[in-house]
DNA sequence: TGCTTTTAGTTAGTATGCTAACTAAATAAT
DNA sequence: ATTATTTAGTTAGCATACTAACTAAAAGCA
C-alpha cells in the first residue's frame, strides 16, 4: 500500500513537527542539569567557538543572527547570563552603539563542563540511527535548512519540485 | 573527505537543530495569516479530527498529551481560544473535575479555512525534497521520535548502535 | 557642514512554555 | 465508612520568543 506523493509529503510534515517537539522535550532536562537552559547554551557555544578563534567578543546583533533569534530576545538572553556571572557586556570601543558579550572564566569553565558531556548525549539521541542513516539524516536536514533559508528570503513558494507526479521518475 | 562517526553524529544533531529554528520562523507568519498560532492551530486541528470520528469534546490533558504539551500550558491556550470564539469548554458531566472543550460553529469554520491552504504550504515547505527523498525523511523522523519517546521514558541511553561508545568515550 | 537614513540595542506588551504548589473531585485502601 | 492517594485542572512566577515603538550612534548624502 504506496501513499500519494501529497500523503507522503503531509506524513513527512507531520513527522518532523513531532520529532521536533520530541526533542526540545529531551533536550531541556539535559541543559538543566547544567543549570541553563538551550537557548543559553547557544550563547555559550557560539562564544567559546569565537574565542578560540582570536575573537575576542561578538556582538549582540551577531549573536542573534547565528541563533535565529531576534535581538529583544538576545538582550534579555544576554542580561540574565550577565546576572549569572557567566558572560560579560560591554560597549565597543569603535561602535558606541554596539555591545561586546564574551565568556568570564566562569562561563568558560561551564562550556567546558558540558562539552566533555556533548558527545555522549548527542550519540544518545542519535543512537537510533546506524552511521549510514545518519549520513542521509545529516544530508536531509542541510538540504531542508537551505530550503527554508531561501524560503524566508525569496517569499515566493519556490517550488524546485513543481509538479510532484512530474518527479516520481527521479 | 569522510568525516569520522563522532562528527557525523554531531553534524546530523546541529542539522536537525537549525531545521526546526528555520522551520518554526517560517510556520508562525503563516499561522498568523489567519490570526492564530502554531500552538493553537495544534488544539483546533485536533478537535476537528476527533469532531469527525464522533468525538464531541477533548479534555485538557488529552490535548496537553498529543500536543506535547503540559497542563498549565494547555489551560491558557485554551483560555485564550475560547477568549477568542474559537473554542467552548464546559465541564463534564461524567467526571467534575475534567473539562471538555469543543470547537464553536466559527472555529469549525476556520479549522476549514486552513485546512483548504494547508497542503499547499506543506508541498511548499517540503518542496526540496523529491518524493522518494520525503519518503526517505518520514522514515527516519518515524525512528526518531520513537526513539526519543522509548528515551523520555526508558531514561537510559537504549544505544541500538553501540558501536558508537568505543569511538567516543572522552 | 548639516540633515536624513540606517543600524544597534532596549523597552513595553503579549504569547507560549515550564515547574512547583495549590484546589477539588474521584479512587483506593484499610 | 473513613482516610489516603491519585488525578484534573488552575494559579503564581519565571524564561524565552515575538512585534512595535523607541533612543542613540553611525553613515550617507547634499
Amino acid at each position: 500500500m504506496k501513499s500519494s506523493p501529497s500523503e507522503v509529503t503531509e506524513l513527512a510534515f507531520r513527522g518532523f513537527v513531532r520529532a521536533s517537539g520530541l526533542f526540545r522535550n529531551r533536550m531541556i532536562p539535559y541543559f538543566a542539569r547544567f543549570g541553563i537552559s538551550g537557548a543559553q547554551w547557544g550563547i555559550l557555544r557560539q562564544l567559546y567557538r569565537e574565542e578560540r578563534e582570536g575573537i575576542s567578543g561578538l556582538r549582540l546583533g551577531d549573536l542573534g543572527r547565528r541563533l535565529l533569534v531576534r535581538p529583544p530576545s538576545v538582550t534579555g538572553l544576554v542580561e540574565r547570563l550577565v546576572r549569572m556571572g557567566l558572560v560579560a557586556r560591554k560597549t565597543a570601543s569603535a561602535d558606541q552603539r554596539a555591545k561586546h558579550v564574551s565568556l568570564t572564566a566562569s562561563g568558560r569553565k561551564l562550556v567546558a563542563r558540558v562539552l566533555k558531556q556533548h558527545p555522549s548525549q548527542m550519540q544518545s539521541i542519535m543512537a537510533c540511527f546506524s552511521i549510514d542513516e545518519q549520513r542521509d539524516f545529516h544530508h536531509l536536514m542541510v538540504k531542508f535548512a537551505t530550503h527554508l533559508e531561501s524560503l524566508e528570503n525569496g517569499q515566493a513558494g519556490n517550488l524546485d519540485h513543481p509538479q510532484f507526479e512530474a518527479l516520481e521518475a527521479r
